[in-house]
DNA sequence: TTCCATGCAAATGGTTTGCACAACA
DNA sequence: TGTTGTGCAAACCATTTGCATGGAA
C-alpha cells in the first residue's frame, strides 16, 4: 500500500494536482470518473460509478473505472468500506464515519468521527487493538424497524 | 429469513434432529457437510468447506454446499458473518463473539459478548440503532502490528 | 411412491488481466 | 517520441439456477 501525501479540499481540480505531481496523466476518462466520485456524496460501488460514467462518457470502460479506483486509492483520494453489498468508495476526507446499515429495510446512518472515538478506545483498551472502524459497516436495526419489530 | 426455534449444542446428531423436525431428509452430503462445519472452531468460507468436505467424500458439490448452508442458517444452526475475504459461516452458537481482524498480519482476535456489551450501548444510547456487532467483522491494527509500524 | 436433494452444466455478476492500440506530456 | 492509459476480450472466481436423475422416508 502506498502511503499518501495527498492532500485535497475534495474537488476535482485538486484531485488532478495530486495526480499530476505523482506524474500520472489527466485522460478524459479519469476527468469523467473523477468529477463522478467528487460530486458523489458519501458512497458509491465501482459498478454504480461505472454505469454513472458511461451515462455521460459512453465508452469508458468498466476496467478502466477499477484501475482508477484503485490508483486514486492508493494516493490518497479515496478510500473503501465494506457494506452489505460489498466494496464501496469514498472520498478519504469523508472517511471519518462509521457506516451504520440497518440489516431490515437498509436504511443507512452514520456515527460521528466523536462518537466513534468511544467505541475505538473501549476496543483499543481491552486488546490494544486499534480499530479501524470505518472499514467495515455496522449492521443491526434501526429505530423504526426495532419498533416494529417490537 | 425463517425465525427458528432451533436449539442445538453443537453436535452433529443434534443438527440432525433439527432438519428431521423440519422434515429434511438426511443424505450422506448433509451428514458430511454438518459433521465438517460442527468440527470446525470458528468461521470458515463455502469453498473452504467445499473442499474439505470433497477431501473426505469426493464428488460432494459446491452448490450443495451452497444449499446446505443457507439451509443450516435458515434453521439456526449456522450464521455468516463478513470478513476481509467475504463471508464465512459459523455455527450459531459461536456467533457471540465480534471478530477483530488486523489489516496488516490479518490476525484474529476477539471481542466477548461483554466486551461488546459496551460497544453495543454506547452506539444504541446515540441512535437508537440496535446493532448487531456480529455480522461485520472490525478492521485494524493488532497489538504487534501496531508496535511494529511504531 | 413421492417429494426432496444432488449433480451437472450453464448462467451470472463482479473484478482482473494480457495485449495491441491510442494519446498524454 | 516514449510511456502511460484505454478498450476489448477473455479469464477468473464465487455463487446461483434449471433441469433431469437419484434416493430418503
Amino acid at each position: 500500500m502506498l502511503q499518501s501525501t495527498a492532500v485535497s479540499d475534495g474537488t476535482s481540480g485538486d484531485v488532478i494536482g495530486v495526480l499530476r505531481a505523482r506524474g500520472l496523466r489527466m485522460t478524459p476518462q479519469r476527468r469523467a470518473i473523477v468529477a463522478e466520485i467528487m460530486r458523489t456524496r458519501g458512497h458509491i460501488s465501482p459498478t454504480a460509478l461505472a454505469r454513472k460514467v458511461q451515462g455521460e462518457m459512453p465508452g469508458v470502460n468498466a476496467s478502466t473505472v477499477y484501475r482508477t479506483l484503485s490508483l486514486l486509492e492508493e494516493v490518497g483520494v479515496l478510500s473503501h468500506a465494506h457494506l452489505e453489498g460489498g466494496a464501496e468508495y469514498h472520498r478519504a476526507e469523508e472517511a471519518g464515519h462509521v457506516h451504520l446499515t440497518c440489516s431490515n429495510c437498509g436504511a443507512e446512518d452514520d456515527l460521528s468521527l466523536e462518537e466513534a472515538e468511544a467505541l475505538s478506545d473501549l476496543i483499543e483498551r481491552h486488546r490494544e487493538f486499534l480499530p479501524d472502524l470505518t472499514h467495515f459497516a455496522i449492521s443491526g436495526l434501526c429505530a423504526e424497524c426495532r419498533r416494529l419489530a417490537g
